[in-house]
RNA sequence: GGGUCGUUAGCUCAGCGGUAGAGCAGCGGACUUUUAAUCCGUUGGUCGAAGGUUCAAAUCCCUCACGACCCA
């Protein structure tokens, strides 16, 4: 598209064999276009694979089939007078036969200059190596593309994990279960897609850049507007915008897109992350629980072929209905030495967290007591799945109270291998307790704490339209996308993951 | 933030006080069914950065940077 850039100060940090490259593509560019688009192939590797591998050695030899396949040059063997090369296309690997006999003196000889990592187009008809390998018999063969930069190691791979995140086109190349993961990445996007348009619900947009941040408790990004002169926040959560079209009557709605969380990094945390948040009226967070579960199972069966998976070498049975427990219950089901009373009194709680290492939680309260226990002694042993119901109230500034005990919500959260996965509610649709409980929100924020929420004046205006009782949910992508491709951090199946400055 | 380990050729790594090494990749040569092809020859390095100890530092010590893993 524009010339190519001569300016030899900015090859300082080449080395020999880039220089060597370099000469090459030069001499290309004496020939002709070195960077022709006028190849067109007809076959994929895999295909070919799928359709000729069980095919007869001699069929193949008798009715010849000519094909056309292009791909980037993966391994190269010259014999003198012949060579083997195997390219790489999005579907897998095909081999070539390079002769001077068939594909001529003149080709095979520009072939043995070329590099690892071209990218060739080649024609030619099927045959069958000596050992059975579905290879071509090249006739005409074209370099499509000189690539520059050597390639890691053909054996070993990129073995630098940094390298691999920050430069994931060359991991893409040569780590075939990257690829791989990627792939069932987007297989999960698209079941989980499917799942949600099956039950009648209406993939929606809404606002990325939020003039007030809502619809969780974290620390925003900030960003400015310069013709309105106003900051503007990246979204935290969808929730008050779908909830705002679920007032608009459209009644089940889903979004799948980023949210971004101005917080630490780790295995589990990348600065954006990806979130399937869903909403439907006239259910509650029953339904939601269902449709959570129904959503994982899918897409495991979508993508691994089975509800019985595996994660970091330990089985994880999606296949039964999902266990469900009280936040006091999951307690006592793993330390069944804490006893009632114990649990209902503050004192001993604050001391009982204290004593494993938890930080008290900004919020006061019994519930929120109970649910930091639960953090320290039983969220991480929660590894077949399992829904922990019935948050309190003071962390739940959007879930809908309980008609029996006004201090706790209708509001559950998934965990799976330790970790949680989804979260949803019995969304509260009355306008004047949403008002009272962001005034609560703003107080704390007042009084330090600054991940709770600010008012949402037109969010409380829309509730006073009349949200219909609704439920929702939001499944968190990444970490769905972990479990199901058994990757140990968010990174791995996130493709350009967030890093310092080279 | 704390602990452990790491940073040496384009890639994967060895060397751990005494002349900077191997395999792959590259370059030259042999080889018409190879499979990380093989064989012969060969180019390539401010040993992450800055200090210090020493006659002598990739190697020992200190500081820093970056990373991986574990813990918070």
């Amino acid at each position: 598209m524009t010339e190519p850039t001569q300016n030899p100060e900015q090859h300082h940090d080449e080395n020999q064999i880039m220089a060597e490259r370099r000469h090459k593509l030069a001499a290309l560019r004496e020939q002709g276009p070195a960077f022709p688009n006028d190849f067109r192939r007809s076959h994929q590797a895999g295909a070919l694979h799928a359709a000729y591998d069980d095919t007869d050695k001699d069929a193949l030899t008798a009715e010849p089939i000519e094909v056309a396949v292009a791909g980037r040059m993966m391994l190269k063997r010259v014999m003198g007078k012949a060579s083997f090369a195997t390219l790489q296309d999005v579907s897998g690997r095909i081999q070539l036969y390079i002769t001077n006999d068939i594909t001529g003196a003149d080709t095979h000889a520009a072939f043995k200059h070329w590099d690892m990592g071209d990218i060739l187009g080649a024609v030619g008809t099927l045959f069958k190596t000596k050992t059975g390998e579905l290879t071509i018999q090249v006739t005409q063969l074209r370099l499509l593309t000189k690539s520059l930069r050597p390639l890691p190691d053909k054996f070993h791979g990129m073995t630098d994990q940094e390298q691999k995140y920050r430069q994931r086109y060359v991991d893409l190349i040569v780590d075939e279960h990257s690829r791989s993961t990627f792939i069932k990445r987007s297989k999960i996007v698209q079941t989980v897609r499917e799942y949600m348009v099956k039950e009648d619900y209406l993939e929606v947009e809404t606002p990325m850049m939020h003039t007030i941040p809502g619809g969780a408790t974290a620390k925003p990004f900030v960003t400015h507007h310069n013709a309105l002169d106003m900051p503007l926040y990246l979204r935290i959560a969808p929730e008050l915008y779908l909830k705002r079209l679920v007032v608009g009557g459209l009644e089940r709605v889903f979004e799948i897109n980023r949210n971004f969380r101005n917080e630490g990094m780790s295995t589990r945390h990348n600065p954006e992350f990806t979130m399937m948040e869903f909403y439907e009226a006239y259910c509650g967070y029953e339904r939601m629980m269902d449709m959570t579960e129904g959503v994982i199972r899918a897409c495991a069966q979508a993508v691994c072929g089975t509800t019985q998976i595996s994660y970091n070498g330990q089985p994880v049975d999606l296949s039964k209905p999902f266990d469900r427990f009280t936040i006091v219950g999951a307690i006592q089901h793993y330390n069944p030495n804490y006893t009632d009373a114990q649990l209902a009194d503050a004192d001993w709680l604050k001391g009982e967290i204290q004593r494993l290492g938890g930080k008290l939680p900004p919020a006061p309260g019994l519930g929120s007591l109970q649910l930091a226990l639960f953090e320290e002694c039983a969220e991480g042993r929660l590894w077949n799945p399992t829904f922990i119901i019935d948050y309190p109230v003071e962390v739940s500034p959007l879930a809908r109270a309980s008609d029996s005990n006004a201090s706790i919500t209708e509001r559950f959260e998934l965990f799976v291998v330790g970790r949680e996965l989804a979260n949803g509610y019995s969304e509260l649709n009355d306008p004047e307790d949403q008002a009272d409980r962001f005034h609560k929100q703003v107080a704390q924020k007042d009084a330090g704490d600054d991940e709770a929420m600010h008012f949402d004046a037109d969010y409380v205006r829309a509730m006073e339209y009349g949200l219909p009782p609704t439920g929702g949910c939001g499944i968190g992508i990444d970490r769905l996308v972990m479990l199901l491709t058994d990757a140990p951090s968010i990174r791995d199946v996130i493709l350009f993951p967030q890093m310092r400055l080279e």
